[in-house]
DNA sequence: ATGGTTGTTGCACAA
């Protein structure tokens, strides 16, 4: 199974990269991220066309996440589990896709140390756990893809001296991310890559993506029964070139069914 | 130190 995650920055705005992109690659399962669509608004109809059953999880302007599947969507939820305090933003939705727990994730950006948002960023990293714990057990095949805004280590970015006192980079959101992963997750990609430079989100701005000035923060985690079947994983930086990008790519995690 | 770009909506803000 092909599984991936994309913060499309707009699918209003992408919907015709997204499309060629689904034709082209075909991955299973897409997780995708800042729809940026109200509930209401998300092209059902054309993912349906390409094959893909979809939920969403939108509020319209801003946030927004969904999960494409062709191996079967069900039982889809959006937000927290029940019992945790519901985010007031469109950032989590679950389905059950091919029996794997597949949740598409947009965690807030942070935007600054010392701003309410970063507070926030932690809060929902504490309440991702939460639910992890409420929903799944280690011992499930469990997905958590999406947009972390957090790059895990210091090879993870383009230039760690430039980003001192960041949000991304900080202590805290490391350690929120350490404790999401102690729940029984692993970050996939560096199962197969160990170089340092390998990046998934480029400002649009200064060339940085041809300057190679990036990071990695979009994550594919995987519960130890679904990483111990994965065989490859990739960014697909084709997809950050050409005219009207999102300043993510997507990343791709490959599955064996366990009958290797 | 600053600016640079894109998307959404508005006459900025978020990223």
């Amino acid at each position: 199974m092909l599984i991936a995650t994309w913060n499309v920055n707009s699918l209003k705005a992408r919907l015709p990269r997204v499309q060629e992109w689904l034709a082209e690659v075909g991955p299973d399962v897409l997780c995708i991220q800042e729809t940026k669509l109200a509930q209401d608004k998300f092209p059902h109809a054309a993912m349906d066309a390409l094959g893909y059953e979809s939920v969403h999880f939108g509020q319209g302007q801003w946030n927004g996440v969904a999960i494409l599947s062709r191996v079967g969507l069900g039982d889809a939820r959006p937000n927290f589990a029940p019992g945790i305090e519901p985010d007031a933003e469109a950032r989590i939705v679950s389905a059950m896709c091919g029996g794997i727990r597949v949740s598409s994730v947009y965690v807030p950006n942070g935007r600054a140390l010392d701003h309410e948002h970063y507070a926030y960023k932690l809060s929902w990293l504490a309440r991702l756990r939460a639910h992890l714990d409420a929903e799944c057990s280690p011992g499930d095949d469990v997905v958590v893809a999406g947009d972390f805004n957090i790059a895990p280590e210091d090879r993870d970015v383009w230039d760690i001296s430039k980003m001192e006192g960041s949000t991304h980079v900080s202590g805290p959101e490391r350690d929120a991310l350490s404790t999401i992963c102690q729940f029984g997750l692993e970050d996939t990609f560096r199962r197969f890559h160990d170089d340092a430079g390998l990046f998934s989100w480029w400002d649009y701005r200064g060339g940085d993506f041809h300057q190679g000035r990036g990071m990695r923060i979009d994550l594919v985690l995987a519960s130890r029964s679904v990483a111990e079947r994965s065989t490859w994983t990739s960014v697909d930086r084709n997809a950050r070139k050409g005219q009207q990008p999102s300043d993510h790519a997507p990343v791709l995690l490959l599955v064996g069914d366990g009958t290797e």
